[in-house]
RNA sequence: GCCCAUAUAGCUCAGUCGGUAGAGCACUUCCUUGGUAAGGAAGAGGUCACCGGUUCAAGUCCGGUUAUGGGCUCCA
């Protein structure tokens, strides 16, 4: 006699066992009909589950997360069942729920091609139209190995053997379609009506490279059509944003195939942005502190042996080039060499901390499935930087390095970060003296600032602990860009050390640490994050002079000439085109400033004005616009002109 | 590196069954001198990524290479 108690804590009372789908028939038959599955306690249970005893009980339906999930699952299974009604031959491996949807691995003797994903979608639909009950049943372990090696599937039989003893082997069948599965599901496949097949990959069993490759079929599910329309329609929004896109249409870099994936060049228009990049991080910098080295690009190998890097680091690596008796290695980091620079003498405490910076650019070998537009390059800068430290100058440190990236990240328009902690692994240099001191004085700085993080416990490298800081751009995303790591294996490398108050010799501690990660990534992040509508300081373009007729070709120069001493970057189309074409051409090309000019300004000496996002701001006086004009640089913000 | 897909004019893309290479935009020239998102006409532009093969004949079919895209793995 089982009484359910529900979530706003009403009660109902029940003669027999009952199921979660009689519980919500017993509510509503709005509700029985939107009942996907149930949660008693804190336990997911299908629709079908039969509750004995008391308990309490939600019903879960498509409005829920886990139901969100569950119609995601559930969908992975159909796809399984049409893959199999269609392709007999293949066997299913696993079918998890990832961000916006599934993937079902599967082993085939072929490749699937975007034409069977066609068929395997429309066998979908047609499964789910015939609205088959999915049915759970529990099975003794060797009668589950049994029954799937029959079956011809022996990956499911490999995954059994993986499921602790303690737990039930369960099945799941819909028609003729069985498969393992912890579950729960929807009570039937009618419940299915909004999924699509994305994109076929070819995925490693276990996502190990050693082992064969596997058939990974990619989808998305929602609980209706205008959530799956909402999210392709998200999905263009992110393509509209790419900023390979972008860069191609506002002539920002390019990958040259005539000199190899993974280098980068910068064409005029993105030197620009870099330029001011950089110039506002070397003022950041100068600011808080630090100086500033510059270094090779190449270094005797026998450096990166002493590093540790030509060890550990070598897979990424690019081989040395030999010169008469020496080796020389193209450099995948700065930090041997500005440590090279710290031994050039001796040094006191009275030194430290020293502060150095380097926009050091290395090369790293990256395997050619990796490559992607600026984000994943083999050629990049990093905003490096190195504090050589006092032990008990750690934690002040770490305060100055965090409240210098969030100044610097915040002066791009990021204002959410998600931070990460990561501590000792289990391999790992270092007394456990110094990484309990050094961990703790990261923990108490991001204390300090107040600021919220997680932390990825034995998730730091071997050489010290680190702090992550991840930004979110305009549309969610997330991005690795900041990073600081303590480094107690460097300075024991290189015997490091500094002449102690006490006239003793210590090992300074190291922190290296970049804000932007690296200038390619960033900048791409950036094209990202604004779509390509940079903020004033950072346009590559920022007023554009543009004339009615050839009559004002004078004066549109000095105006720009003008802009120019100022300091501007100010460009003049004098082309024998209409104005409206003008205007169309450079604010597809998101130049903030447009200033046209015709014969009422050339006699009154103002500049008319408008905004690339299409406001007209009329007439004014050329020592106007640029008091406006400094003003919104200086501010790094959004137009102050448009507010 | 592995799996799949793609590679045609500067850009975006058509190109049927293997039979003389196409469009729009951009570019050049000419006309047009105009007031806030595309004025008009003409012209030029291609070793169909590269190498090899099949064929009387290859942009098209086959193999290899390179690059790009999406994944796997890895990471700034």
């Amino acid at each position: 006699m089982p009484v359910i108690t529900l979530p706003d804590n009403s009660r109902r009372s029940f003669d027999a066992p009952v199921t979660v789908a009689q519980v919500a028939a017993d509510i509503g038959p709005g509700l029985a009909k939107a009942t996907l599955a149930g949660r008693i306690d804190e336990r997911l249970v299908d629709a079908s589950h039969l509750i004995e005893d008391d308990a309490r009980l939600a019903i879960i339906t498509d409005r829920d997360p886990e139901g969100l999930d569950m119609i995601r699952h559930s969908t992975a299974h159909l796809m399984a069942q049409a893959v199999k009604s269609l392709y007999p031959g293949a066997q299913v491996t696993i079918g998890p729920v990832i961000e916006d949807g599934f993937y079902y691995d599967f082993a085939y003797e072929r490749p699937f091609h975007p034409e069977d994903l066609e068929k395997i979608e429309a066998k979908m639909k047609e499964l789910a139209k015939a609205d088959l009950k999915v049915e759970r049943r529990v099975m003794p372990r060797d009668e589950a190995v049994a029954f799937f090696r029959e079956q011809g599937e022996e990956y499911k039989a490999r995954i059994i053997a993986d499921i602790p003893t303690n737990e039930d082997i369960s099945l799941y069948s819909q028609g003729d379609f069985t498969d393992l599965c912890r579950g729960p599901h929807v009570p039937s496949t009618g419940k299915l009506k909004a999924f699509k097949l994305t994109k076929v990959a070819g995925a490693y069993w276990r996502g190990d490279s050693k082992n064969e490759m596997l058939q990974r079929i990619y989808g998305t599910a929602w609980p209706n059509k205008q959530q799956l329309e909402d999210y392709l329609h998200r999905l263009a929004e992110a393509e509209r944003r790419d900023h390979r896109r972008i860069g191609q249409e506002l002539n920002l870099f390019s990958i040259q195939e005539d000199a190899g994936g993974g280098l980068v060049f910068w064409h005029p228009n993105g030197a620009r942005i870099r330029r001011a990049i950089e110039q506002f991080w070397f003022e950041m910098h100068e600011r808080a502190g630090y100086e500033f080295l510059y270094t090779p690009h190449i270094a005797n190998l026998e450096l990166w042996k002493t590093s540790g890097h030509a060890d550990f680091y070598a897979e990424s690596m690019y081989e040395p080039m030999e010169d008469e008796h020496q080796a020389f290695q193209l450099k995948p980091m700065n930090c041997p060499f500005h440590v090279l620079v710290y031994k050039d003498r001796l040094r006191s405490y009275r030194d430290l901390p020293l502060r150095w910076a380097e926009m050091g650019t290395v090369y790293r070998r990256e395997m050619s499935g990796a490559l992607h537009g600026l984000m994943r390059v083999r050629g990049f800068t990093q905003d490096d930087a190195h504090i050589f430290c006092r032990e008990d100058q750690i934690e002040a440190e770490i305060l100055r390095i965090l409240d210098l990236t969030l100044a610097v990240l915040q002066a791009f328009g990021f204002e959410n970060f998600d931070i990460n902690l990561s501590t000792r692994p289990d391999k790992a240099v270092g007394s456990d003296h110094i990484w309990e001191h050094a961990t703790a004085a990261l923990r108490a700085a991001l204390e300090k600032k107040g600021l919220a993080y997680d932390v990825d416990e034995g998730g730091g490298a071997f050489y010290g602990p680190k702090i992550d800081i991840k930004i979110r751009d305009a549309i969610g995303r997330q991005w690795q860009c900041s990073t600081v790591q303590l480094d107690f294996n460097l300075p024991e490398r290189f015997d490091m050390e500094y002449v102690a108050d006490d006239n003793t010799r210590k090992r300074p501690i190291m922190i290296h640490r970049a804000l932007l990660g690296s200038v390619e990534r960033f900048f791409g992040v950036l094209i990202e994050h604004y779509a390509g509508h940079f903020p004033l300081w950072l346009a590559p373009v920022q007023a554009q002079v543009l004339t009615i007729t050839d009559r004002q070709d004078d004066y549109a120069r000095q105006v720009a000439d003008l802009l120019r001493e100022q300091g501007f970057r100010a460009e003049v189309d004098l082309r024998n085109e209409k104005i409206g074409f003008k205007i169309r051409e450079h604010t597809l090309q998101r130049v903030p400033y447009l200033l046209v000019l015709g014969d009422r300004e050339k006699d009154t000496g103002t500049v008319a004005v408008r905004t690339r996002d299409g406001r007209d701001l009329g007439s004014m006086e050329i020592d106007t616009l640029i008091q406006r004009l400094s003003l919104e640089t200086a501010s790094r913000g959004h137009s102050v002109l448009e507010d």
